[in-house]
Parts: C-alpha cells; structure tokens; sequence
DNA sequence: CATTCGTGGTC
DNA sequence: TGACCAAGAAT
C-alpha cells in the first residue's frame, strides 16, 4: 500500500495531465485494497493451504463459472485429487465425471493435460514461471496471471472480465468495456499496476473482488464503493452503453444444449453406453449425430467397438 | 477478430 | 419470461 502522492500541478483536478493516469494509479490503490481487506469473501483457494494447485484449479472452474456453483466441486476434486500427480494418475473421464455440472467441460479435459504436464516436466509442482503456466493446456493469458499472482505473488496484470469493468468504469468512464478485450485495456491494466510486487498481486485480487461484489454488471452498489468519489463513469452520470449491443448467448436447441445432454448420460454411467440410449436424448438425427461426433473428436468421448460410449480411459 | 463451448441463477 | 450474465480458452 503504497502512500501515493500527489504530482504537484496546479490545473483543476480533471484537467489533462501529462501523465493522464499519474493521478488515477496513485488515488485508486489504497482504496480499493484497503477496502479489500475488509471485505474480501473467505474462499477455499485464498486460504493458504489451498496452495498454488488449489489457486490453479480454483481458476479453471472459476472460468466462466460463478463461485457458488464451483464451491462444491472444488472442495471434492481437491479432496480427491491433493496433487497435480494424483490427478495425471488417474483417467481423463474420472476429471470429467467429477466435473458434474459447471458447463464447458473441455475445462475438465485441459486440467487433466495440464497435470500431466506438470507432472511430466515440472516434476509435480505447479509452475511459478508466467511463460510456462501459458504453455499448459487450458491456461490463457487471463488465468496464468492468475496463478502466478494469486498462487506465487507475481506482478502481473490480471485482466478478466470483473477488472475489465472497474476499469472501463472508473477509469474510462463507461458502462460496459469492449466485447474482446483489447490492446488499449491490457496498457492501461499494466499502466495501473503498482510497482511494489506485494501490493501489485493485492490490488489484482482487490480489483477483481470489487468488479465482482460492488462493480457489478448489473445494479452495481456505488453506494458500497471505496472509489466511488473518483469514479469517471458515475461523475459522468453513469452514461448507458453505446455501441453494438453485447451478444447474447442462446443455448436452447444448439449443439451446446444436445452436448450436455450426451455428456450427462455417459457421466452417470459407469458401464459402457449403447449409442441406442443417447439417441434418446435429442430427437433430430443429424444434431444428434454432430453432438456426438464432436464429443468425440474433443476427446471427451471415447467410441467402442459394438457402438457403445464411456467417458474416455486415456 | 468472431465463434464455439454448458449450465443455472437472476430480474 | 426470456435475455443477460458468470475469475476464458482455443481456433
């Protein structure tokens, strides 16, 4: 936390500064931290036996899913799975029966890459290198920062989709931030990141819990919130979104939806499935077919002679 | 850069 | 009640 002071200029406080964001970095830190030690939510993988797996782990169910949902499998999978090594050790459709329910269970495939790959040449241990967490299967920009932030309190700008909007609020003024995250948000999160390597993985973690619970998408709390006096969007008036709307996401009746199905069936399962049993489960032939040729082809589907179907072996 | 990829909760 | 949203990655 550190004191930040004041550039000496004397032009009204929204005038345009030499260095624009100067001002900004230095004003939103303390806040936002300060308010995070008060605040943040108790989760299983910020205590510190969670460990770098545990912060690893939390983070691939984390995408694209919200807490309460991951809760559950998180505790279980790592229960059963302490380390990396136990996790390779066992069957690719072990993780992706144990995956239950949190959707895009690819996840549940690319972790168990990703333990194997650890286990192979990382020997066991989670990787502290940010370039080698991003050559793991299922790891992107996003959740390597992640990890070495959260995991191994590196300095790393973590851009998700919590941060984004803080940013694009507060900072930029705006409602919502692009549809793709772009170049000019990736500079302004590295522009903004203190200096001090402590502090910086604090105020990742401070700035994502803020976009989470008061920063909202929607009904956001700026009642609650610690930088709502330097907000650039609420001292706009909290101007709508302009631009193209943001796409929506339709799941009835697409081979999401026809997936799931399947996938639902064979991780109930523990024998062999006949392929008459899932062609129960969605009446159009040709989506049928497709669905289960891309479950397949992703690896998350295994064919046996006799056409029969299981969570696949290896 | 746009699409695809699950699932369930919320207003 | 249906559209929107939730700690993204891969292609």
């Amino acid at each position: 936390m550190t004191a930040p002071t004041k550039p000496p200029h004397n032009g009204p406080a929204n005038s345009p500064s030499v260095s624009p964001l100067g001002e900004t970095a230095g004003d939103l830190h303390a806040p936002v931290i300060d308010w995070f030690e008060e605040h943040a939510r108790d989760l299983p993988w910020r205590r510190p036996e969670a460990g770098p797996w545990g912060v690893m782990v939390s983070e691939f169910m984390l995408q694209q899913t919200p807490v309460n949902r991951v809760l559950p499998v998180y505790e279980q999978w790592l229960a059963r799975w302490p380390r990396p090594a136990d996790l390779a050790a066992d069957a690719p459709g072990e993780a992706v029966r144990a995956w239950g329910r949190l959707g895009y269970p690819r996840r549940a495939l690319r972790l168990h890459g990703a333990a194997v790959a650890i286990t192979e040449r990382h020997d066991g241990d989670v990787p502290t290198d940010h370039a080698q967490l991003l050559a793991l299967p299922g790891i992107g920009e996003y959740t390597a920062a992640a990890v070495a932030s959260f995991a191994y309190g590196q300095r790393h700008a973590v851009l998700d989709t919590n941060v984004r909007r803080v940013f694009a609020r507060a900072v930029t003024g705006v409602q919502y931030p692009p549809n793709a995250t772009t170049a000019a948000e990736r500079r302004l999160a590295r522009a903004l990141l203190p200096d001090d390597e402590h502090t910086a993985s604090r105020w990742a973690a401070a700035s994502m819990e803020l976009g989470a619970l008061i920063c909202t998408a929607k009904n956001e709390t700026c009642q609650r919130c610690p930088i709502a006096a330097q907000c650039a969007w609420r001292l706009a008036g909290k101007p709508d979104h302009e631009g193209p709307p943001r796409r929506g996401q339709t799941y009835a009746g697409t081979d999401r939806q026809v997936r799931g199905r399947l996938l639902a069936v064979l991780r109930e399962a523990h024998a062999p499935v006949p392929q008459s049993a899932l062609d129960r489960m969605w009446h159009e032939p040709v989506q049928r077919a497709r669905a289960l040729d891309g479950l397949v082809a992703d690896g998350l589907v295994e064919p046996l002679p006799g056409g029969l179907y299981r969570l696949p072996l290896a």
